[in-house]
DNA sequence: GTCTATATATCGATAGAC
DNA sequence: GTCTATCGATATATAGAC
């Protein structure tokens, strides 16, 4: 069986494609990143990619759609190996998500006006699967409110928080600069689970 | 002496046009909003929008700018009337950067991908107004920590996180929802001064 | 599978009448 | 100031030869 996802996938023509097409769609947003970019980044023609893709549209969404399983999937899977308490959950939660965000910034950059641009069909999917992440997160920070190991602040209003700092975090970072995605993911589980204030 | 931020101003035609580019930028993005579009908001024709505006790319300079020399100012004020320690600086702080965001979401919700439409010299003067807003927020914190009132986190980190917040509450905030700006701001205030785990 | 050539639409911006 | 009409460039997407 295979998936797209698949780590040692054979660097097919329709992986280089949707390789050209991440970096184009996060670098000069989905308008636009021409098709012709995209073609020409690949190495190919015009003609050639409508062989390999049906519409733009088609496009993003796969790209899309690929960087939100990933992102669920592997958000699956860290709770699975993360330790027994709330705060073990929480802070693999942290940096997964951090983690992830830095190190892939395609589909933690895209902006709103660029997800519009999906289908009705398409936008309620990709909409449903990051619903669907938000809720998992959301559960492990009420697990933990109720379980009286955090604060009773707002659940959904932390879980956007952590978020929103991931995805900034995606738009910052750089590879070369001096802090690794681990060490600033070590900083804001700090910050967020032990405040300012000190004690 | 008039300016463009002025309270009272008039509702001249160019404050209109300026209305509607905000509008049609922040939901559609830069390129996929037309100056048809925004001719037809405004409700004149598109040679007449031309009159008042030289380019496309000047027009988003013009209201991108504005939003962020607002969010400067109104820093700066915020910090004046702001209470004399470093935390009652800081509150007040988090809920202003809070409150902009979620109630003038445009120029909070713009992508990188649209700042990169601007021309070098106008991208140059948008990102000038960005940096140093972040160094005044960053300033507020690592004199709070040099002051020994808040923890030795990384100050740079801690500022984007909070900047990233703000961000995100812009995009998903809505006037009809259950909580408002205020009580938002507050929440986030007291996530990030006291943290999740219980004291 | 990959190309040249092109159909069709829409874009930003302008000329010129009124 | 506001309009009609249009220019030239570029976009997505396709037809058809090889």
């Amino acid at each position: 069986m295979k998936s797209s996802t698949e780590r040692d996938a054979p660097v097919s023509r329709l992986n280089q494609i949707r390789q050209a097409a991440r970096q184009h769609f996060a670098a000069r947003g989905y308008e636009a990143a021409s098709m012709r970019d995209i073609a020409a980044e690949t190495g190919i023609n015009i003609a050639t990619l409508y062989f390999y893709c049906s519409t733009k549209e088609q496009l993003l969404f796969d790209v899309l759609q690929e960087a939100m399983l990933d992102l669920l999937n592997g958000f699956r899977s860290t709770l699975e190996t993360a330790g027994p308490t709330w705060m073990d959950k929480l802070t693999a939660a942290i940096e997964f998500h951090v983690g992830f965000c830095a190190e892939r910034a395609f589909g933690t950059t895209m902006s709103m006006a660029d997800l519009h641009r999906l289908t009705d069909e398409h936008q309620a999917e990709h909409f449903a699967a990051r619903d669907e992440y938000d809720r998992e997160l959301r559960a492990v920070l009420q697990g933990g409110i109720d379980a009286g190991e955090f604060r009773p602040l707002d659940a959904k209003l932390v879980t956007f928080a952590i978020i929103g700092i991931g995805l900034s975090a995606g738009r910052w970072y750089r590879p070369n600069g001096p802090l690794t995605p681990k060490e600033i993911a070590a900083q804001y589980v700090d910050m967020i689970l032990g405040g300012l204030t000190p004690r």
